[in-house]
DNA sequence: ATGCCTCAGCTCCTGAGA
């Protein structure tokens, strides 16, 4: 089984390309976001063409987070329950036995902002919600765009970037605090490059030269980590025309 | 560096992203 995340940054713009990438890494799960479109304008005739389902949570302009799946999901959940929020962030269901979850993380803007103080109040209910989904479900998995950089190790400038959004001690001790859940880094478990990133910034040729961050992240139960075997960034659809600022993550079980 | 690029929309500029 292999499941992947990919932020597209408008799946309008994005389709090709993730329906090229799909047929070239026919994975069984691809967690979605930024779709930034609503609901009636998902294209799900064309997955359903290449031979996937879809469950969906769209929103007009911002956000969106989608679950591609080639089997059946069951038990849906959009957005994190009890949590009010306006902002379609969050995606879960079960499929082929796993317990998935795709989110797209608050950015959070810059620390002391309002953003950033709704960046930790979402980062609190998802710990929740995930620690109760964890209780029914223990073989679960947690991918997406997190806005929230680990350590130095994912930050192309460390010392620059230092206690700027994504690399934050708050945010990080969220970060942490979700591992603490009983959960891993699955991209950690295996051998990687140096300097390995899953965005990079639109501006100054920054994939060319590799200033970048990963922010983007496949968090594991103990149950998937014991079944998983591989876990890597590929860097591949960064180098397309009119590319996501993002890269897709994949990891692979079995 | 209040800059760079990209996307959506009450679109020919602005807000937001990260």
């Amino acid at each position: 089984m292999k499941l992947a995340t990919w932020n597209v940054n408008s799946l309008a713009v994005r389709l090709p390309q993730v329906l090229d990438w799909l047929a070239a890494n026919p994975v069984d799960v691809l967690a979605l976001q930024e779709l930034k479109l609503t609901d009636d304008k998902f294209p799900a005739q064309a997955f359903a063409d290449a031979g996937y389902q879809a469950q969906w949570h769209g929103q007009k302009t911002y956000n969106g987070v989608a679950l591609i799946t080639r089997s059946p999901s069951a038990d849906v959940v959009k957005n994190i329950p009890g949590f009010e929020d306006e902002q379609a962030r969050l995606i879960t269901a079960t499929v082929d036995g796993v317990r998935v979850i795709g989110g797209y993380f608050p950015n959070g803007q810059a620390p002391g902002s309002d953003k950033f103080a709704y960046k930790m109040r979402w980062l609190e209910a998802l710990r929740e919600w995930v620690r109760n989904e964890l209780i029914a479900h223990p073989a679960l998995v947690l991918m997406g765009d997190y806005n929230i950089t680990f350590d130095d190790l994912d930050v192309w400038d460390p010392q620059g970037l230092r206690e700027t959004i994504h690399c934050t001690t708050e945010e990080r001790t969220h970060l942490q605090s979700l591992i603490g859940l009983g959960l891993s880094d699955a991209v950690r478990l295996f051998p990687q490059p140096e300097k390995n990133y899953s965005w990079w910034d639109y501006r100054d040729l920054a994939f060319r030269r590799n200033r970048g961050l990963r922010i983007d992240h496949i968090l594991v139960s103990e149950a998937i980590k014991a079944r998983a075997s591989a876990c890597a960034v590929d860097k591949l659809p960064r180098k397309n025309e009119r590319p996501s600022d993002h890269a897709p993550v994949v990891l692979t079980l079995g």
